[in-house]
DNA sequence: CGCAGGTTTGAGCACCCTCAACGAATGTGG
DNA sequence: CCACATTCGTTGAGGGTGCTCAAACCTGCG
């Protein structure tokens, strides 16, 4: 199954990773070879047992939550080069999903425990941190600046302030943002009406005028 | 200056927290003895070096961050027999001040940072999972569910599921989930109103019918 | 008793959601 | 290669939840 075959296969389970080849595994912590998983692709479930953590080669993830009639809170993105699949107990208790055909690595913890202390802690402070900004996001903000907070963090974390590409849809936007997508679609319009950002394409987005953008920050 | 008389004491600043007398400092990190701050007191602002973790020996404690036009979000409440105080890195990214009238122990880190983060980290991981669920709440709750799952929460903090003494005002509980005062007032009078829960006091809450509470949760 | 702060209640409005239809993009099958 | 299906995104109209503004109420305290 090549990457451009596997892009548009469905939910159907564990036939849709594949184990990509390539040599060297590093030394201390245990990485399996990069498994690359398809757009829609489980990584796991709630109510799972942990295992591993998950190094994000290429692609994309969505972390989220679900109520019991089907609403959707998703707690985080994560990109490439980013480390995800951490939980307070020994249970998973969110999703995650591949956003689009993503290379994960699943990394196991050092034999000796000890060091494994000193890996987390720095990860659970990242993810506190965000949580903590997005806490204020969607408490105090309305859609136009939770969408602008969007964009600005998505952008700083891909390194070019200018240009994001979104690996998400609207839908995820919305289900991160505590919004709907015709919300996030009129934010998006309005965004460009106002010559704040520019719309190459549905998931490619200009930032045009970096300060508007700014001044609908914190 | 005594527990009752400084129980309405204004934001008068360092003069506001006295230290109370008590023997016994313990073995390994420096506690210091508790010092009582009054209610409204900062115990510490956004910007300061992190110096110490807090542990609350009685009163509460509102951690919050402001937005440039004075928009409020509380990120987290704290009760008697927890620590907080915990930032990510050396500087605090948020307010505290004492709800009421708390009497609050600095806690040093160990000397020795080889034991630091045995004991950061549970901290940071409860934070954390305080975090993702208020982003739950913030982020797919309407107000009456938001209101419910922080009754339900501060019932099971204060170890009886049938009574809740709140220490907040409904200011402080608006700020905590995205709500105006005039909307968390309208969900309070509309539980009572269906008779989950009744009112003995402003501040003193009955849950009558758990059963009902549970239904707004997940 | 009057004042002050916090809370409740009401009326009106704004923002965002809901529902619906349309348009765009992409992949499928003929 | 084109028609079609499907998914995703946009746009519009209308309604509801929660916000704004305002006034009344309650409670504690000087």
């Amino acid at each position: 199954m090549t990457l451009l075959e596997s892009t548009h296969a469905l939910f159907d389970g564990h036939d849709a990773h594949t184990h990509i080849e390539t040599g060297s595994s590093r030394s201390e912590p245990f990485r399996s070879p990069p498994t690359l998983f398809t757009a829609g692709t489980e990584i796991y479930a709630q109510g799972e047992k942990c295992t591993c953590l998950y190094e994000i080669e290429f692609g994309a993830v969505r972390v989220y939550r679900l109520l019991a009639d089907g609403r959707r809170q998703i707690s985080a993105f994560h990109l490439a080069g980013e480390t995800f699949g951490f939980e307070a107990d020994a249970n998973h208790h969110f999703f995650a999903e591949a956003i689009c055909a993503s290379g994960i690595r699943a990394v196991h913890a050092a034999p000796s425990g000890r060091n494994a202390e000193n890996r987390l802690l720095p990860l659970a402070l990242k993810t506190l941190v965000r949580a903590q900004e997005h806490l204020l996001v969607l408490g105090r903000q309305n859609a136009l600046e939770r969408v602008a907070a969007f964009l600005a963090d998505m952008a700083e974390r891909q390194g070019d302030l200018r240009h994001v590409e979104l690996p998400m849809s609207r839908n995820d936007i919305a289900d991160y943002l505590g919004l709907t997508i015709e919300t996030v679609s009129r934010a998006f319009t309005r965004l460009k009406r106002d010559g704040v950002i520019r719309l190459p394409g549905l998931r490619s987005v200009q930032i045009v005028k970096r300060r508007a953008l700014d001044d609908l920050l914190t």
